[in-house]
DNA sequence: GTCTATAGGGGGATAGAC
DNA sequence: GTCTATCCCCCTATAGAC
């Protein structure tokens, strides 16, 4: 995804590509069409031309960049040939590397969906992300045989989550706390994809 | 903070408070000081009057809000008296409490600090929440003890945040995704205050 | 499909009466 | 200090030529 130049795409796309960097990084309020105009390197009566409206626009980069969310995370859990303990290294760091390239979707979609919570959970069957999931099947199995002391699996789930995707969420800050360049942070993030997975254990999972 | 009725507060104050609410919610660009006036029930033009302009209304608030934050934190990690463990213990209490009342700040700052990271940053002095602070120094005599199996602080400090924070963060989301209600949700975060320090001791203290 | 020009409206800010 | 009325700019959206 955004891998071809941008002389290479129509201007539906070019429109598509610049609208989804700037909402990404402002938000929607903050965002005007004519920084997009300026990003796709096209006429600004062209958005209107292709997509009606701002908020149509809108529309269809978040409802893509919440598949795109749901799908990364989905095919992991959903995965019937992994074990429980695959599951967590391999969403670890295929999380990890998802939010490296856009890093930017935690606090976008979170901010967008503080501000207009109902419009958008409406559109995206979250429910479906665990219920009937490889990942809770497995996870009930192995609090049936003993072998996770923390019996709730959304704690569990939260704390996955949490351990993934703050870091990035909350990277200014804990960059200037903590006095990190951003090689630094990157490479403490790498670190990451291998500590997670063995945090979770030790915090969760008897032997 | 926030307990007088807006009947005994002065103008000044009313508009304060509205603002702190609004912008909390909101965020900065999708504030109207139409809004702000409306919620403090006072004329708009005195918005002006009193802050001269929306941005510098804002300026105001946000570095009361960073200020708030800032002491919360600061406190625990600075107390002297107290041990490593019983840091931790406090933290997690005392922080969530503090979320619980206003679970608008953290994404509040985040998105604000995003979209304008020089601005925000510079104001406050983060980085003396850690440096030479009786969390960092307790920590280090414990690595070298060998009573903790993860030397490295700054992912001692970034998980013990990850796990009290993102629960507030990311709330919409994960209470959709587990189809929790309010009150539901509100009882997981409460059992967090005691889980999360154990969590954090069998993740990374050796008795 | 793409451009220029402009309509239309919303929102921040102020003048001036009280 | 507080109000009404209004200014004026900026931004979204569209009309109409090419």
């Amino acid at each position: 995804m955004g891998d071809k130049k941008t002389s290479d795409l129509t201007t539906e796309a070019k429109i598509k590509q610049a609208a989804r960097k700037i909402f990404h990084e402002k938000g929607y309020a903050a965002t005007r069409t004519r920084d997009i105009a300026e990003e796709a390197g096209v006429n600004l009566a062209l958005l209107n031309y292709y997509f009606r409206s701002k908020e149509k626009l809108f529309d269809i980069i978040m409802l893509e960049t919440m598949s795109n969310f749901m799908r990364t995370v989905k095919t992991i859990l959903a995965d019937e040939s992994s074990s429980l303990e695959q599951k967590i290294e391999l969403y670890a760091v295929t999380y990890i590397d998802f939010l490296i390239k856009e890093e930017n979707i935690p606090i976008f979609m979170l901010s967008e969906i503080r501000n207009n919570p109902k419009k958008l959970l409406d559109k995206i069957p979250l429910k479906e992300l665990l219920e009937n999931s490889a990942f809770i099947k497995q996870y009930q199995e192995a609090v049936a045989q003993g072998k996770i002391t923390e019996p709730n699996v959304r704690h569990f789930f939260i704390n996955l989550l949490s351990l993934v995707i703050f870091p990035f969420i909350g990277r200014p800050f804990l960059q200037e706390i903590h006095g990190l360049n951003d090689e630094q942070y990157f490479s403490l993030i790498e670190e990451r994809k291998q500590l997670i997975p063995v945090w979770i254990k030790t915090m969760m999972i008897t032997t």
